[in-house]
DNA sequence: TTGTTGAGGGTAAACGTTTACCCTTGCCGT
DNA sequence: ACGGCAAGGGTAAACGTTTACCCTCAACAA
């Protein structure tokens, strides 16, 4: 039984669009298009076969820009975060890309640098494009966000909610809680004055965290002294941490712990109390966590914020069009302890 | 002078459509099409000015799936990373997509998991989606990448070379210089009788690495036995850095010094050294550096990679259609000195 | 016999661009 | 007077899909 010789694709050949698989298994276009999609009833179980075997022979996948131009939907999912050099983004927008993937969607990575006006020339681009959805990273406030909130893109908010609509669709943890857990464990541990090191409170997490532990000293009959606020020029975590550190130590204030709200935050502080020569080394709490930490910070107490699932939740809030389901997806934390040994 | 009341977009408007414009500028769609792709001597100055007056009235911007169809052609690029955990390939892509943002461009981002048939599965992807141009941030050997690679679809390799064509076109920095520059540092302070710590070789800038490194001590006359192999079984590198200083404590073999092919690999091995009660501590050199790493990791010595720089690099070659071009762009390196005050 | 129904499948319009081709007008040189 | 040319701009085809609508045929009920 000898191979049937088929006409082969030359090396360049184009892309084979649908019309080429017709006219291979002997059908029209649209009997192509609907056995592709799974119309039921409207293909015999033949040709079902013949159009299935077309479409391996060429190795045909639909265009998308066909498709698009069609459904004026695109498979793109575009995610803006605010900041990619940023360990912790980076790690939500892998998670996203394997769990849109499994949904056939494509993940587009924007990085909005924290600037409204690049957020909006990125919403503005990618309203060109028909996004099936935006997912933000770290959302701010832009007159393009206000313009396209309410619009038929699903818009969704990782971490930071909508800053014009706290009632948005969100994938998170329970900040407030996670405070309240980080607070209970200092002072079950004895300690009474931490200092609390955080940046501008411009983000709704930040602020769930930081007055659930202000609340929990307070409550314990511990109360903290009004937090450091640094200025806008400690743009960086990092150097924000090591500033604030310097600051402590310079006010002259007995401390027992710090808590950062972020684990870069805690990642400053700790190099300044390694390189100044008087500084007690001191129990020292942050928020993400991340694999790393168990290798370079062996010294850090850190929320474990399952990022790594992040992206499961983030692909069914877009997929999921059930009109009562819960738009909220809150997912568990838990406070990872370390010590120096 | 009151303003001329215009027909404005109603809240849930469809997007503009070039028709819309022409409509509104009172011209042809093909004018307006011509006005905006900037075809000289088609459109007098006045006509010009009103189709922009309209552009901007509707906001309009040219819908990117209509565009892909007529030009087969979309303005995605793709980058094909094989482990997005690995905060060195993050790097990159940040900054690709800064720099491919300035060409009008826009990343979409994989992430192969170093997996021959999911690298396959989005080069598929990226085929339907006509893709202007595919990066691999790690490339491994696969069907279709033989199939794509002499296709029209420019193919950019970061890092690592293609593996079946090392004439390709590439971003990245001399291995093998930095090699010997780490070698001759090293042997600078004198040191002798160092450990060498690699993955397995299937990347051709770790094999450049250490080869120039083996041969520089050499030359020098202190030979480096044969290094250490790990199992597969040690797919990461931060496992893997720390398996393999233990087995060096083990093996009894006296080291003055720690070379890692990576940085993950080095902070792996610290952390061994760290938690061992009688390993001295010892210099250890490291790849890529990471800003990080002047917080967290001011032990390590490392070959600073200018990842910052490569998108723009990617960016170029992309754009740069010219025929004689160099392909190559090989970016400076740097050794970073640091050592435990 | 006559309708009715459902399966199976073809036709053609529409989505939003770009561009080859055509037409008109005014100007210039001969 | 006439051809040629350049500027300015319109017409319509083509890109690859999906889907509303139409048609045919067989089975089946009244």
């Amino acid at each position: 039984m000898t191979m049937r010789r088929t006409a082969l694709k030359p090396a360049d050949a184009q892309q084979a669009s649908i019309a080429n698989v017709a006219e291979r298994a002997g059908v029209s276009i649209a009997t192509v298009s609907r056995v592709l999609n799974g119309i039921a009833n409207k293909a015999s179980a033949e040709t079902v076969a013949r159009v299935r075997q077309a479409v391996a022979e060429l190795d045909y996948r639909p265009s998308s820009a066909g498709k698009s131009l069609r459904q004026r939907q695109s498979r793109l999912v575009a995610v803006l975060a605010a900041n990619l050099a940023n360990p912790t983004m980076a790690a939500i927008a892998a998670s996203t890309e394997v769990a849109l993937r499994e949904q056939g969607l494509v993940m587009v990575l924007c990085d909005t640098h924290d600037d409204p006006m690049l957020q909006d020339e990125y919403l503005r681009e990618m309203r060109a494009q028909q996004a099936r959805a935006i997912v933000f990273l770290g959302a701010v406030a832009s007159p393009m966000l206000d313009l396209v909130r309410g619009g038929p893109t699903p818009l969704i908010f990782v971490n930071r909610r909508d800053p014009g609509e706290p009632n948005c669709d969100f994938v998170g943890i329970d900040n407030a809680q996670a405070g309240r857990d980080v607070a209970a464990h200092a002072l079950a541990q004895g300690i009474r004055r931490p200092a609390l090191i955080h940046a501008p409170l411009a983000s709704s997490a930040t602020r769930a965290r930081v007055e659930a532990v202000i609340g929990s000293f307070a409550a314990a009959g511990f109360p903290i002294p009004p937090s450091l606020v640094l200025g806008p020029a400690e743009k960086e975590h990092l150097a924000l941490g090591y500033a604030a550190a310097n600051l402590l130590e310079r006010g002259g204030a007995e401390h027992d712990a710090l808590i950062c709200t972020g684990d870069l935050i805690a990642f400053g502080a700790h190099r300044f109390i390694e390189e100044s020569p008087h500084s007690a080394s001191l129990p020292i709490y942050g928020f993400d966590d991340n694999p790393l930490n168990d290798w370079v910070a062996p010294w850090l107490s850190s929320v474990l914020i399952p990022y790594g699932t992040f992206g499961r939740a983030v692909a069914e809030l877009i997929t999921d069009d059930r009109e009562g389901a819960d738009r909220q997806r809150v997912l568990p934390h838990r406070l990872i302890e370390r010590r120096r040994s």
